[in-house]
DNA sequence: CAGCATCCGGTCCGATACTG
DNA sequence: CAGTATCGGACCGGATGCTG
């Protein structure tokens, strides 16, 4: 069963959505999270993909992904140093529960205009 | 095909992902969403059962939701006012692609706190 | 290339007090 | 009961500059 657990202290962690999905919710680590959708990728390439998210945010959202163990990073020695970033299994079992999700974002991106026009003018 | 828009200016609304998924993510929407899967329910009792949420909060959430069109506000008069929120079909689908994450956050519960353990202990 | 350091403004959000 | 008002602190995240 789902719990909703009621806690004084979240950081207890007595609650999952609050522990493990909040983190990995969030604007940029969705984008994250279905940029590596298709495979292990740079980060130069994730920060391209994405566009608009600086090294310092992508590499903190990078940083929480791999803490929470849904993404490993490798680094290729060298120079110019390689560090690609691919899912965990973890990672992949969220990103397909993510894709839905993106899927029906796209189809409700119009509804959802018109709902905020339509609140908007009262 | 899944769009990760490259936008300079994410407040054009390109992206669906920015523009529909973001509001909708994050540790609140979350719980207020799966609050009120099961049915209709009245201010009071969603701010009991999410149990840390302030009033000024979860107004400010509920707010966001029904302007997205995800869930309707009901007010019967009287004394005292009764206000119960339901979702709409919108917030349906949307709760009904949530269900497996919030299952996938309580199966990853454990596995997650040992990732963090051990990525700290370095 | 893949970042880290620093600065800093904006937003989120918690606590508290008050109201029709 | 279902909020609103106000305040203040924490945190998010953008800009810029630097480095092995």
């Amino acid at each position: 069963m789902l719990q909703i657990t009621v806690t004084t202290d979240a950081e207890t962690g007595l609650c999952p959505v609050r522990s493990v999905l909040t983190p990995v919710l969030g604007k940029w680590s969705t984008l994250v999270l279905l940029a590596l959708e298709d495979g292990p990728q740079r980060f130069s390439w994730i920060k391209r993909t994405i566009g608009d998210v600086t090294s310092r945010v992508l590499t903190e959202k990078l940083r929480t992904l791999e803490r929470d163990g849904h993404l490993a990073r490798h680094v290729d020695a060298g120079s110019p140093v390689k560090v690609s970033y691919e899912l965990t299994s973890s990672g992949r079992a969220l990103v397909a529960l993510y894709r839905p999700l993106a899927i029906w974002a796209e189809e409700s991106f119009e509804a959802v205009k018109r709902a905020r026009v339509k609140y908007d003018a009262r």
